[in-house]
DNA sequence: CAATTATATTTAGCAGACTAAATATATCAC
DNA sequence: GTGATATATTTAGTCTGCTAAATATAATTG
């Protein structure tokens, strides 16, 4: 019998990811930025101009959830909006300058973020970890 | 340099939390219960007649966010709501017999869930992450 | 006992996330 | 080329979650 084992597992993912969000969102609100967007616009800094899309692809979420965001982010003067010439059912979606600005101090926080869920867990068990993680990530698909 | 490492764990944790999520939610619904209103329930089934305050407690979420989960759950018909005789600032919630229902296969529903998360990982290997994600758990907080 | 302070809950408003259905535009097939 | 189908986005409505502010009641203090 594993299962108080098993049960610990699932539920302590689940309070760390939500303490995570928590922590995470209090931190971005100093930039302004609500939590999730900050990986949207990480897609932006890869390369602007991509489609709505695409940024459901890279968010994992559904249409109407991107519409959402970009709403949010465009009112805040982070990103705009451009009708694809070709093809008049695409928006593309491009990086302001206020938008492009935010990309270091953004990956400052990732780093805080990162360095504050890790400390004091060795080198070694961290590659452990994230192999485990690997594996219940490719499970769950 | 570990950074890439670190950052993979920060945004694996992302993707398996919110995909979990996705998957538990979809399984949830078939319950006609929303994602999380299964660990309100949980708290109540440990026992009843528990105040608002308690399950914020329980569930580590802000007031307002209790008073929308119960009132959902009321109106659904698993829960109801009564004021205490003593002090009439307090709620106190019960479970309704629809409420009482769902212990059991909620419970299926978390053990399919874990399952599915820990599948092809050892006995050995999930004694270590549980570990290493209890020291996440207490890094974070 | 009246005024202040503390506690429990609610309201309003915003964000991410979802589904179902509507809209607009493109493409494909006849 | 017209009609059916496919694709991209939006709208409406739901949920969990949050903060700030309002409300109601209780306890404390002068």
């Amino acid at each position: 019998m594993t299962d108080a084992v098993d049960c610990d597992i699932r539920q302590s993912l689940d309070r760390i990811s939500s303490q995570m969000r928590r922590n995470y969102s209090e931190s971005l609100r100093e930039l302004n930025l609500y939590v999730g967007q900050d990986n949207l616009l990480y897609r932006l800094w890869l390369g602007d101009g991509v489609t709505q899309m695409q940024l459901c692809e890279h968010l994992k979420c559904e249409p109407p959830t991107v519409t959402n965001m970009v709403k949010s982010l465009e009112q805040n003067g982070f990103i705009y909006r451009k009708r694809d010439e070709k093809d008049a059912r695409i928006m593309r979606i491009f990086l302001t300058d206020k938008g492009k600005e935010l990309e270091t101090p953004v990956e400052i926080k990732w780093r805080q973020q990162q360095e504050k869920l890790l400390k004091s867990i060795s080198k070694k068990d961290r590659l452990i970890l994230k192999q485990l993680m690997q594996q219940m990530e490719s499970n769950i698909l």
